[in-house]
RNA sequence: GGCCCAAUAGUCUAGAGGCCUAGGACGCCGCCCUCUCAAGGCGGUAGCACGGGUUCGAAUCCCGUUUGGGCCA
């Protein structure tokens, strides 16, 4: 069986669109899957903001997530250069191989005459196509013009008649009628290759078997095929992938929040859960596995699988995986990868191995590691205030005062290094039952005392982390302060 | 505007003519657990866009409408 290399293209805009990156998923899973080669090709002709800076972020995004490539502009391949910038003399020599061969033709219409006239058909309704008033320039005339040094651009001598079909993976028969298309250029005056161009002749050269990419580009397919045809190659697979639509059932954009892997790693999102949910957005695991991690995906996908209808992004979901991934985590791990968010808020745990221990506290609280070190906050500042209701409803009561410096006193009675979970728990409890009240009459005020919050972890989890000190003087604090009141 | 694609609960989806009294997941609601909040367990809510066909039988096939999306830009 003829080996499988499918690729990535694209344009290095400096951060990779959560929907690309699916698209980068779905091809390298395929790849994976099938044995095959996962290629990397930055499309770069568009000039002005695109440098090779902007191709950096994509590299790192698509490895965050856990792909690697068997071939790309970083680490080159057989059928290098993967820069459309640098593989523009091979544009040029299929441009030249077509004009010799009568299957494109040069046209001297310049962009604003092409733009007025596409006005003018639009409002009289006729065809807004190019109306190929240069298919059939006689020989002379083009030598005149060209001598002229007028800036020109190639077309292909598209067929009139007739119709193109795609044999779509995901969707089927497509057909385009031919009367439909027009002569589409193929290099720009300027000598920049259009995106159906170059990306035939790319994916020709580098011997590309599955074209696997998002939707908006099921129309150009035709066009393509077109030029395979036009050049007697023998065209690739096609599967398009549906779109990734917001929740108001438009486009996903920048007004809809974060967009991009890296806006959603800076959120304090994992990798794991955000692979996970991409390959749950348009395909579904066989057994109806909703969680699984990427050698499972590889296992199991195929592109038969892949839905026709766009789906919605949906946030509620992938924090819910993300949640799951946190808390499956240990909590070393969880605290190495909280650390940049918890030093971003500035706080630095000591001694180091300390985090690990507060992260297990709060593990199952949180769904993003950016919530973390809100989440924390109280264990590395005691300048917090007091959460209004709980205030009023724990502490602003006749006899709150007292409560506190009892608990203090008992509490005082633990030896600091038997100042345990076990140990604070037991002392509460006694207290309690000698008083003759409940426990959580003593339990509530104490963490609001402690934490200035209401919720949080089991209160002897924060007396154990918070250490003895910290806690006495925390309810010593909190009942003088009731006191002046 | 022309062409193309799509349509199962709020969302992601299973479903390839009888296995469907439409299954799972997120969300939401309730209960249990419990010092709070979570997590977890249990239960519930909610869907085949509409109209015509085809067929003994349609979520599934065909046509149209509507709606959304894409490309030409």
């Amino acid at each position: 069986m003829e080996e499988v290399r499918v690729r990535f293209a694209p344009s290095p805009s400096g951060e990779v669109h959560i929907g690309n990156a699916r698209t980068a998923l779905f091809c390298w899973l395929f790849a994976r899957n099938r044995g095959g080669s996962f290629i990397l090709r930055i499309e770069d002709t568009d000039v002005g903001r695109n440098r090779e800076a902007g191709e950096v972020p994509i590299l790192e995004g698509l490895a965050w997530l856990g792909m690697d490539w068997d071939e790309g502009p970083d680490r080159g391949g057989p059928w290098e250069p993967y820069r459309q910038s640098e593989r523009l003399e091979l544009y040029r020599q299929h441009g030249r191989r077509l004009l010799a061969e009568g299957k494109g033709y040069p046209c001297f219409c310049s962009p604003e005459e092409l733009a007025a006239r596409r006005a003018g058909a639009q409002r009289e309704g006729r065809s807004s196509g190019y109306d190929r008033r240069c298919r059939d320039l006689a020989e002379s005339e083009r030598q005149r013009l060209r001598a002229e040094g007028r800036p020109h651009a190639l077309r292909l001598r598209a067929p009139l008649e007739g119709e193109t079909v795609v044999q779509d993976i995901v969707r089927g028969e497509v057909r385009f009628l031919h009367a439909e298309l027009d002569d589409f250029v193929l290099v720009r005056s300027d000598g920049r290759p259009t995106y159906n161009f170059a990306c035939v002749v790319d994916d020709h050269l580098m011997r590309i078997t599955h074209v696997i990419r998002g939707e908006e580009h099921l129309s150009n397919t035709p066009k393509q095929l077109l030029l395979y045809e036009a050049f007697g190659y023998e065209p690739p697979r096609f599967a398009h992938l549906p779109m990734i639509l917001a929740l108001d059932r438009t486009k996903l954009s920048k007004r809809h929040g974060a967009t991009s892997l890296q806006q959603y790693r800076d959120l304090g999102y994992l990798p794991e859960a955000l692979v996970n949910y991409l390959a749950l957005l348009g395909w579904s695991h066989p057994e109806g596995k909703e969680v699984f991690d990427l050698q499972e995906a590889i296992a199991h996908f195929s592109l038969e699988r892949i839905s026709r209808s766009p789906s919605v992004y949906d946030d509620r979901k992938i924090e819910w995986l993300n949640g799951h991934y946190l808390r499956s985590l240990p909590a070393a791990e969880l605290a190495r990868r909280a650390l940049p968010f918890m030093r971003a808020a500035g706080y630095d745990p000591q001694p180091p191995d300390r985090l690990a221990k507060l992260v297990a506290a709060v593990q199952d609280r949180v769904k993003l590691l950016g919530e973390l070190p809100d989440a924390l906050a109280y264990f590395f500042r005691d300048d917090f205030h007091y959460d209004e209701e709980g205030y009023r409803k724990y502490l602003a009561r006749p006899g709150a005062a007292e409560l506190l410096e009892r608990s203090r006193e008992a509490l005082s009675s633990l030896p600091e290094q038997d100042f345990t979970v076990e140990n604070t728990e037991a002392v509460y409890r006694r207290l309690a039952e000698s008083m003759g009240i409940r426990a959580a009459e003593l339990i509530h005020p104490t963490r609001l005392a402690l934490t200035g919050r209401t919720v949080g972890p089991g209160l002897f989890d924060i007396m154990a982390l918070l250490g003895k000190e910290a806690t006495l003087a925390r309810l010593g604090r909190c009942a003088a302060g009731l006191r002046r009141d």
